[in-house]
This record gives C-alpha cells, structure tokens and sequence, in this order.
RNA sequence: UCCUGAGUAGCUCAAUGGCAGAGCAUUCGGCUGUUAACCGAAGGGUUGUAGGUUCGAGUCCUACCUCAGGAGCCA
C-alpha cells in the first residue's frame, strides 16, 4: 500500500523544517512530513502539514496546480506521509504568519481510506489516547510537550557539565530492597539472588562523588508503589547532583541556580511550544526575574528569607550560565549554620515556618485539615505552602524523624535533619529532595541500625564514612514533575514518551 | 491498600423501567480564504462480562472485569 516516493518535480528546492520556514520567506522549500489536516472549499484546497517541529497550512489553488496534484491531495488521507514542494508566504491569516503556496507533492506512504488514523483532531478520553500513545505522540499538544522535555533534559545536563560537574552513572539493579521505604520491583537475578530495579542511584552516587568530587547522574528510576494519582509514575527519570564540601545552604544555592538556568533555557526556545500548549508564560517569567525580597511573595511570607547577610555573593537569578558562580565555591566545609539562608530570589522556609504558615490558613480556613507538627507535608500541605509564591518555594530542616536515614542532623537542633524539598509554584508539589549526608561513621552506623537495615548491606555504604569521610550533600530533581510544572500540564503521564502507570504498561 | 466515579456506533457523549440517538470520523455530493471549516446524503449497535428482579432492563439489584482521580507514599 505505500507508494514509491519520487523526487519532487522541484528537487532544487532545499529540504527545510517548519520551525525555521520563517527564514525562507518568498523561497521554494522542500517539507518532508504528514498531512496533519486537510479543509477545502470547492476548487481550493488548505491542507496542514506537520513534520515535528510544527505545523503550517498549505495552500492549493487547482488553477495553479497540475491536475495529478490537485487530484491526490484532496482525497489524501490525515497523517499519511508525504514530501511537499512550494513557496513560503508571509500571511497575517496564518497563525504562525507563514504560508506555503503549494507546487508539488510526493506521496510517500498513503494510509488506506479503509483504517484511517484513529486519532481524531476532536476531543478523545484518556483511556483511548493511552491506548494509542504511540499515534498521540504526534500531535501538536503532544510533541510540543516532549519537545520541551528535551530541552529541560539537554539544560538540566548542561548546567552540570559546564560548572566542573562529571557524568556518572549508578546501576539500575540494585542487590537489597532496603534503602528505604519504597517499594521496589523485583527480579530474578540467576537464580539463587534476587536483584531489583533502582529507586534512587544516590546512595552509589555519594561513592562516585567521593571519588570525583562533584557528579551528577541522570537516568531512570522505578518506583513499584500502588500510586494512582496524576503525579507519579512508576517509572521516571531522575537527575541527582552529589557534591563534596558541600553544606545544606549551598546545595540550596545550588538547586536555585539549577532550576533557574533550566527555565531560562526554556523560555530562550519554546515560547511557541508552551503558547501551543497553553502555559502562562508570565508564571516562568516569574520564577527567573531578579527580585527584591519583597516582591516574589504574598503577604503570608515569613522572614525567613531576609535572614543572613553572607552569602550575598551569590545571585542566581536570570544571568546567563557563564556568569552563574559554581556554588561551591562559596560554601564551606561542614559549615551548617542553622537557619542562617543566603538571600537568594526563591524564598526559604524551615519547617517550623512551614508549620506555622500551615496552621494559620488552617485557622482562617484556607485548608481543611490542620497540620501536625512532626508530621510530614501532604500533598495539600505542599500545595497551599507552593501557592504563596510565585517561585519554586524551598522548605528546609525538617523532623529527621520524617526523613530518610543518611540526612545529617542539624547541629543547632538534632531533632531537626539538614534537608530541603523545592515545591514548584501552583501547586505542582515536591520537584526536588535533597540533603546535607551523615558524614561521621558512628551516627551513620547507628541510623542504620536504628532503622532496623541490615549492617552487611550497608558496609559498603559505611566504608566511605571510613576512608577519608567529607561533608557532602545532594539532591534529585524528577524530570516529569519538572515537565509537569514548565508546560503547566493536569498530569505527568504527558511529560514522557511510553508512561509507565499502575494500571498500564502498554504501548 | 482505602475512598469515589465511569464503561452505549471507530471517537466524544445523549436516551422518566417502554421503538437505540446526536456530533465527529468514514463513503458519496456541494462550495475559491478555510482555521477542530461549513452544507446535503448514506452506511455504521450482542449498551464491559455473568447472573437476577420485571409483562418489559442501556436504565433497578448482586458479583466480577477494565479504566479514571483522590488519600497514603514519594520525585
């Protein structure tokens, strides 16, 4: 059924993409893509080609056309591919200002009028577009989305591959279930093991970190939890920075200066992609304009954030990668000093403010249930807190009771554990956890143990508090939460390609 | 795991316990500026599965299956 492609009748014409069609105003161009659309109006025909950088509508005239050309169009079917020829014209009816005066075409593969493609350009329900992810992926909503995650990928790794950072990459199968809480997914390891598929790689970063100072590692991540909500995924892909001589109030610098070079990325880039999906750009303008102290917040804001005057040095605001201080050059060994926060563009809370915050609205009836103190954020916790901001909003120093066992305590308050979670704005909730590691052997060991783990396991782990023991600390960003909260999207399953959910597992 | 909701044409959805319907898609016809184009016509159904109540069930009852989103947990 697929029809030899021949050479367009214009071959002079040079192969471009949609998205740079605007530079080749009044020029003969080549396309190479699928009908995404087709209208007609008698003796006119407008059809809408794609070819994953966007869209632009063509315009066939059958006066102007040879006959064979005017004939195959209009009868061709949506998404079959094709090779189109013609001239770009500027046109204030068009929404992207360009159109293409059609001279030819080239049939590469037409779809059989008996089974059209199933995806139609009227509304469909989520089960179905779930079921045919493969074909939902080339719409426009769809591929503007993965084109954004690309890059939030490529600016998430470039800003640790351009300040000093190393690449390097845990396994995905891991020997013990025990790491903490999560549930993992199990597999057969030849027989007489049982291995099972990461939770997180930062327990194995910490020792490459160890070794080559500051490290990142970017790859997947599976969770086997029973979560069936429209953030979680059970599996996603993680970014996770370890750096030594890095304290708590540095890594915080350093996920501000992270996240702020990744939106700046995206709004340098995707200004169409995120219109066509419908993001309020002036939100993301937000989080990377520089600010006063008194301008990124609501009244409710604490002073948390006007508290310590070091640190000043460092500005991670909108100012170009090159010009973004490496932050741990500013921070020192071992050096947390307890609520003392650098003044930076996105506000800082403890969890006692936090708290407090929470129990106030709770008070003038702005949330429902009270919060406890000692008690854990939910998720209608983290999205009243992310409310009050217009930036991602950096709650630190919580319970170490609440928190995973290799956070080190806060000297000033050991109850409390020297850890940060960043909460996107409008209520996006939790897109980064971090934390200051336990650095001494003794406590590690004994947390250990606390938690009831099994030492053996771990000796590996206690080995690098054995050897040559550094200050270190670190945080994970998931990509999709990321994604979720740049596009404005109802639900991470969009965020990625093939959406691994409790409930499917196909396509 | 718990709570709530939904399964009817290829898709999105209607239908007081009383003849199974519309829009889109498909096919045929019309239209020289359409923007999910529009106008006319045609074809298209084992109402998720299995029982039950009833003169009569898409509709009521029971069980099961599938999916959704919320809690918990997390990124």
């Amino acid at each position: 059924m697929s029809t030899p492609a021949t050479p367009p009748a214009t071959p002079a014409a040079p192969v471009t993409t949609i998205a740079e069609i605007g530079q080749h105003e009044g020029q003969s161009i080549t396309l190479r893509g699928w009908l995404y659309n087709l209208r007609s109006s008698g003796k006119l025909l407008f059809p809408t080609f794609r070819d994953g950088t966007g869209t632009i509508q063509g315009i066939v005239p059958k006066a102007a056309v040879p006959e064979r050309v005017f004939e195959t169009l209009k009868t061709l079917t949506l998404e079959s591919s094709l090779v189109v020829t013609g001239r770009v014209r500027a046109d204030s009816r068009a929404p992207s200002g360009f159109e293409l005066d059609v001279d030819d075409i080239s049939i590469t593969q037409r779809i059989p009028d008996e089974t059209p493609f199933p995806i139609q350009l009227k509304e469909a329900g989520v089960d179905f577009l779930m079921e045919h992810r493969h074909l939902w992926i080339r719409t426009p909503r769809q591929s503007a989305i993965l084109r954004v995650r690309a890059t939030i990928q490529r600016a998430a790794a470039e800003y640790f591959d351009t300040n000093g950072f190393f690449r390097t990459d845990p396994p995905i199968l891991t020997p013990n279930a025990c790491e903490g809480t999560s549930e993992l997914f199990e597999m057969d390891y030849f027989g007489d093991d049982k291995a099972y598929l990461t939770q997180s790689g930062q327990l194995y970063i910490e020792a490459t970190a160890l070794a080559l100072g500051k490290v990142y590692s970017f790859g997947p991540t599976f969770r086997a939890e029973k979560s069936k909500t429209r953030r979680h995924l059970t599996e996603f892909w993680m970014i996770e920075p370890e750096v030594t001589y890095l304290d708590l109030d540095g890594l915080m610098s350093l996920a501000e200066s992270f996240l702020t070079h990744i939106v700046s990325r995206v709004l340098e880039t995707h200004r169409a992609d995120l219109k066509l999906i419908g993001k309020d750009i002036t939100k993301l303008e937000a989080v990377i304009a520089p600010t006063s102290t008194a301008e990124a917040c609501h009244p409710e804001r604490s002073a948390a954030e006007s508290k310590g005057p070091e640190g000043a040095d460092i500005t991670p605001t909108a100012a170009p990668l090159s010009t973004t201080p490496a932050p741990t050059t500013t921070s020192s060994a071992g050096h947390a000093e307890g609520g003392k926060s650098p003044r930076s563009g996105f506000p800082r809370l403890t969890y006692d403010e936090a708290h407090a915050m929470l129990v106030d609205a709770h008070a003038r009836g702005l949330i429902e249930t009270a919060h406890t103190y000692g008690d854990d954020f939910g998720s209608p916790d983290e999205t009243y807190i992310s409310s009050q901001f217009d930036k991602p909003v950096m709650v630190h120093r919580y319970p170490a009771a609440v928190k995973a066992f290799y956070m080190q305590p806060d000297p000033l308050d050991p109850t409390k554990a020297l850890c940060v979670d960043v909460l996107a704005p409008e209520g996006y909730g939790e897109i980064i956890g971090g934390s200051q590691r336990v650095d001494d052997y003794d406590l590690l060991k004994s947390r250990i143990e606390q938690h009831n783990l099994p030492l053996a396991a771990f000796q590996w782990y206690l080995d690098l508090r054995k050897y040559g023991s550094v200050p270190h600390s670190g945080f994970g960003m998931g990509i999709e939460r990321c994604v979720a909260w740049i596009c404005g999207l109802e639900h991470v399953r969009e965020t990625i390609p093939f959406p691994r959910t409790l409930n499917r597992i196909y396509p």
